[in-house]
DNA sequence: AGACGTACCTGACCGC
DNA sequence: TGCGGTCAGGTACGTC
């Protein structure tokens, strides 16, 4: 589920709720998710919340004392923040804060994971030394693009999801942004002209900023903070919509292919 | 290097 | 009602 803009809204709803409060103390309802919760995790006590941000898919959040909490969602975690939550199954990591505020992460699947580092050596962390240019951000550009699909024989669509090439970006906005500019999924990375990475470049940018806007995507588990549900969904063009009707074509020629494992959806009278 | 497949895990849904 | 199969927003790792 959460890509770029799920976790952007998360973001900004953790920002109201956590940034300059103090965390009380923190609860583990189990030893690990994908990775093993640090030992250091369940001993935070009376630390000051400096700021909440974001790299690629993952959620930093900053303490006073020169620590960073990275929590990423996997594919089906949830942030919300409570000041009476009713416990769920599912409810591994509880943030309470001196404000009485209760920040809960849940996540059936377990393939999210919570790690505590000094906040120095983030970028040399292992999850982040390889990562690419921010989608949203100035090196992420048709020249930086046309360098790195440069003979690349990957198909753009799987180019796009690698996130040593561009962050932030899945299953579901890289099949949006390629409906966007009209570039078939299927075709070999290296093999798009610069007018076509420069109209990749801004669709990513585009739908990503509109699903940011939307406050993300509702498909099963995401929701906002606040438990409110994203609103992207009503504008996808394509995903999911397999034998529906193209916005573009006015017919239904949307079809479902598999690529990497996973299903990439697409109009092939408009994407060439 | 890069292109694959596989693994991690629960839950929803579909056909029988 | 139950059961097995399939699929789901992500990422790391192994193997060729």
């Amino acid at each position: 589920m959460p890509e770029l803009p799920e976790v952007e809204t998360v973001v900004r709803g953790l920002e109201q709720a956590m940034q300059g409060r103090i965390i009380a103390h923190v609860t583990l309802n189990r030893k690990d998710l994908r990775l093993p919760f640090p030992p250091t995790l369940k001993t935070l006590r009376d630390i000051k919340i400096t700021d909440v941000s974001r790299r690629a898919k993952y959620i930093l959040i900053g303490l006073k004392d020169g620590r960073t909490i990275i929590v990423h969602l996997g594919m089906s975690g949830r942030m919300t923040v409570s000041d009476s939550p009713a416990p769920e199954k599912h409810d591994h990591m509880i943030i309470v804060l001196d404000s009485g505020m209760q920040v809960i992460f849940n996540d059936p699947r377990r393939f999210g994971l919570v790690d505590l580092v000094d906040t120095t050596v983030l970028d040399h962390h292992r999850l982040f030394s390889h990562l690419g240019p921010e989608p949203l951000e100035a090196p992420f550009n048709t020249a930086y693009l046309a360098e790195k699909f440069k003979g690349k024989k990957t198909a753009v669509k799987i180019a796009i999801m690698d996130q040593r090439v561009v962050v932030g970006v899945g299953n579901i906005y890289a099949a949006e942004s390629l409906f966007e500019s009209r570039i078939d999924p299927s075709r070999a990375a290296g093999s798009l002209r610069n007018d076509e990475i420069a109209r990749l470049v801004s669709a990513i940018r585009s739908v990503l900023q509109r699903a940011i806007t939307a406050g993300g995507s509702s498909l099963r588990d995401y929701v906002q903070t606040d438990g409110e549900l994203g609103y992207f969904q009503h504008q996808w063009a394509v995903y999911g919509k397999e034998g529906q009707t193209c916005p573009s074509c006015k017919k239904p020629c949307i079809v479902k292919i598999t690529q990497g494992g996973r299903s990439t959806f697409y109009c092939p009278e408009r994407q060439k």
